[in-house]
DNA sequence: TATTGTTATACTCTATAACTATA
DNA sequence: TATAGTTATAGAGTATAACAATA
């Protein structure tokens, strides 16, 4: 059916009289539609992006955001036990364990048993966690520029967004 | 090695003199650090809200972000290619493929080859995805409503933001 | 040569459920 | 009973590379 399909989009009448549209790497005149007024798809694509510009700073093989982030958590709170990390970073624990066992496996971090509870495992990172850290910070404070650069000023005002917007489950 | 460990972390110490501490569900007293004023960090936590959020809005079994942002980007570009989706996305053409075969056998979407190139395939919803896609938004619009009343009348200046972070890599 | 779309494949992230041990 | 952590497992989402058809 519609056989002679002349398609309402893909002709060639973008930009006018064949002029190259500015910005037309990634949305090529598509219409958005009610996305276009929708938090949530944005703060997808956002993310996404900031992503994959992470991971093009840390040069292809290197931690990834999460691990990073436990790291860093890890640094700051030594001695966090591994559930209040999966709260932390809103992480099952079941999600936590095996990105634990990776960076004692990097040897970047120690689990100790408490003896007040031995439930608990603490978490410290190590000298090499330290290092290794130190390095990752160089490419991720590079990247996070990038970000301070798009949103200038606007840059407190957005975070408080992003908390509250994370606070939601809550 | 430091067999007697009393953990900087996990005392008892938080909320004084043992009250209670609101916003004790995630954070739990953990220092963020230098994440605390990371854009990266924070887009990570609020993606993943906003994204668990929504699932539950949708009742479980229903159509995930991905597949309904496709529906909703078809209808509003009815005869789109598959390549322009993926732009519009942000997504390779080979992730594309298979979310489009899902839409196809649940009977949502057509794929018609063009006749004008051969190489192309447009994309129109059927009645079926059109019909599917009201009953999706409802759960969805519930899902924006609950993040519009957390940003109020910042959300312009959201979007924006979010917009021009989405294009960083472009 | 370049582009559209498909396939095969592999990897990451995540959660659920069932389990152990501890409390 | 409830919590901390592990394991097994499954599912979603994504990308890379090689490919066929077409331009």
């Amino acid at each position: 059916m519609n056989a002679g399909r002349k398609t309402s989009f893909a002709g060639k009448s973008r930009g006018g009289a064949g002029v190259p549209v500015r910005g037309d790497r990634r949305a090529a005149g598509v219409r958005l539609g009610v996305l276009e007024g929708w938090i949530g798809f944005h703060l997808r694509m956002a993310q996404g992006a900031s992503f994959r510009a992470f991971a093009g700073c840390s040069g292809r093989r290197q931690l990834k955001p999460g691990r990073f982030a436990a790291l860093l958590l890890i640094k700051h709170n030594p001695g966090i036990t591994q559930s209040a990390l999966g709260r932390a970073m809103a992480r099952d624990k079941s999600s936590v364990t095996p990105l634990l066992q990776d960076l004692q496996r990097l040897g970047y971090v120690t689990r100790e048993q408490s003896q007040s509870d031995r439930r608990n495992v603490h978490l410290t990172l190590t000298p090499a966690g330290r290092q290794a850290l130190g390095v990752l910070l160089a490419h991720a404070k590079r990247h996070e520029r990038r970000l301070e650069e798009i949103v200038g000023r606007r840059k407190t005002l957005l975070i408080g967004l992003l908390r509250e917007i994370a606070d939601m489950g809550m």
